[in-house]
DNA sequence: ATGGCTCGTGTAACGAGA
């Protein structure tokens, strides 16, 4: 079973490069973040023609998720249940007996934002809920776009980066409190080249020259990470025309 | 140097992303 993650950045611009991304990557599921779309314009049509179900939340200009899926989809959860939420950032749905949560983590915008302590916030939310969510599910796996950089290494300058929105200890110790669950980096699990970040800024040839950070993350259950045979960040569609400015992270459970 | 792209909104700049 393959499970994948993607910050689409538009559904409405990239749903040709989803569509496309999905022909050579058949994945099982895939969480989208972004999608930017109300829900009576969301392209049902078009990606059940692609073979897949899909359930989404989204809402007019920001935010917004899905999850596609070749398997039947049951149990749809939009937003976290212990957090009221005007945004729409979070999915769930029970697939091929995992618990999938799709899940667009705030930004935080910068450390003196009123931006950050809603981040840090719904982050704690998130906690308590994804530690009722493992009490009734054993496979349990958590998608998405994070906006946190879990170590120095994510990061293509960690310097200049240091104390900032996305890097910044309290971020990281939010990120490592859902770690605490029992969840695990899907990504770190096995050997990865150096400088594998799966996102870029738009400017200045970030992704050119490289200078991007990860920040998209598949978090697994103790069950599920035992059953991991990889776990891949593709840099292909990065490369494409009028790309999203992050990359598909994809985990193999056998 | 607070900008440098890209997107949605809405049809001009501007907020937001990260």
């Amino acid at each position: 079973m393959k499970l994948a993650t993607w910050n689409v950045n538009s559904l409405k611009v990239r749903l040709p490069q989803v569509l496309q991304w999905l022909a050579e990557n058949p994945v099982d599921v895939l969480c989208l973040q972004e999608t930017k779309l109300t829900d009576d314009k969301f392209p049902t049509a078009a990606i059940e023609a692609a073979g897949y179900q899909v359930v989404f939340s989204g809402q007019k200009t920001y935010n917004g998720v899905a999850i596609l899926s070749k398997l039947p989809i049951s149990d749809v959860v939009k937003n976290n249940p212990l957090y009221e939420d005007a945004q729409q950032r979070i999915l769930a749905a029970t697939i091929a007996g995992v618990r999938i949560v799709c899940a667009y983590v705030p930004n935080g915008q910068s450390i003196d934002s009123d931006k950050y302590p809603y981040k840090l916030g719904w982050l704690a939310a998130l906690r308590e809920w994804l530690a009722r969510e493992a009490l009734t599910h054993d496979k349990l796996a958590v998608l998405g776009d994070y906006n946190i950089a879990p170590e120095d290494r994510d990061v293509h300058d960690p310097a200049a980066w240091a104390g900032q929105v996305l890097v910044s200890e309290p971020e990281r110790a939010a990120l490592a409190a859902l770690t605490a669950l029992g969840l695990e980096d899907a990504f770190r699990l096995f050997e990865q080249a150096e400088k594998s970040f799966s996102w870029w800024d738009y400017r200045q040839l970030g992704f050119r020259l490289n200078k991007g950070m990860r920040i998209d993350h598949i978090l697994l259950s103790k069950a599920l990470a035992a059953r991991c045979s990889a776990c891949v960040i593709d840099r292909a569609p990065r490369k494409w025309e009028q790309p999203s400015d992050h990359a598909p992270v994809i985990a193999t459970i056998d």
